[in-house]
DNA sequence: TGTAGTTTGTTCATGGTTGAACTAATATGT
DNA sequence: ACATATTAGTTCAACCATGAACAAACTACA
């Protein structure tokens, strides 16, 4: 008990997956430099995208979509208000929930931004085949279903 | 130059990016709380993983391995020492540096948090063949490659 | 030597994230 | 209707990570 007796860098589903972790983080580090230029962080981004798919989300539908907390979108909506990238308003039916929505900066920005990010994706796939990126993209949907909590 | 002219949501290369962003932090997410009941911290169960394989690795070694900042490590060692998972000794040549050894209990933690780890990570990838895992370990492998620095 | 430049690890101020406690608004059950 | 439970958003204190500034130790080159 006191060897490791199943070296987890000989199992390759281990090897794999911290291969997707170190480019995860690589390519996280790379993109919030090419994002810096702009003035907006990565959660940042993460919420201009949201509310350009999904206009008129709640506070808290949005940081349960960014697996973040409540108060976290609190803290951040301000920055992006004061920027005039967004606005919120309240709803009719239920005054506790507040609308948000892009505001036409937002949107040219975050045209700016999806740029800058899919350039960057483009660049970091093209080694790799369309069906091979799809498969890829096959098997961590399967993963996010099979961890998606309650 | 007002319009989103071609939604990289339609591009399937980032449509498939967001799904490996979407997974590894769900994956996170969930070994965060399955380590929680051994009081270590994704971080230092990293830390000892790389003492584990690398002896006597240095502090800075420590941090470039881990894509981490050194003050970062200054301030994560003293917790794991004084745990008594690892020991540190002064280099006899370069006084500068700090050589890290995983104790005797480290091994042992580590071997409990690594039987963990691959629990979560066999389980989650059982949904895909062999071939499907290696090949998304080697896009991942010549992705990190690209963006290695300097 | 000796002087300038580099490297290792530490300290510290800063900013980001979190979860618990709180208020206000709504829903539910009798 | 009325009490109780739930939900949306905010505040706040605690924790983490970061990078700049620093001291000590080493290197290089004259």
């Amino acid at each position: 008990m006191n060897k490791l007796q199943d070296p987890p860098w000989d199992n390759p589903r281990f090897k794999n997956w911290i291969a997707v972790i170190r480019a995860e983080k690589a390519i996280v580090r790379e993109l919030s430099k090419s994002l810096a230029p702009l003035g907006i962080k990565l959660v940042q981004l993460d919420i201009l995208m949201n509310l350009h798919r999904h206009p008129g989300m709640s506070q808290h539908e949005l940081a349960r979509k960014l697996l973040v907390g409540r108060s976290n979108i609190t803290m951040l909506l301000p920055q992006l208000e004061s920027q005039g990238l967004l606005r919120r308003e309240g709803d009719a039916k239920d005054k506790r929930v507040m609308r948000l929505f892009l505001t036409d900066d937002g949107e040219v920005l975050l045209g700016k931004a999806l740029a800058i990010y899919t350039g960057l994706i483009d660049r970091v796939m093209a080694q790799s085949t369309p069906a091979e990126c799809d498969a890829l993209g096959e098997q961590m949907h399967r993963i996010a279903e099979m961890l998606k909590e309650d």
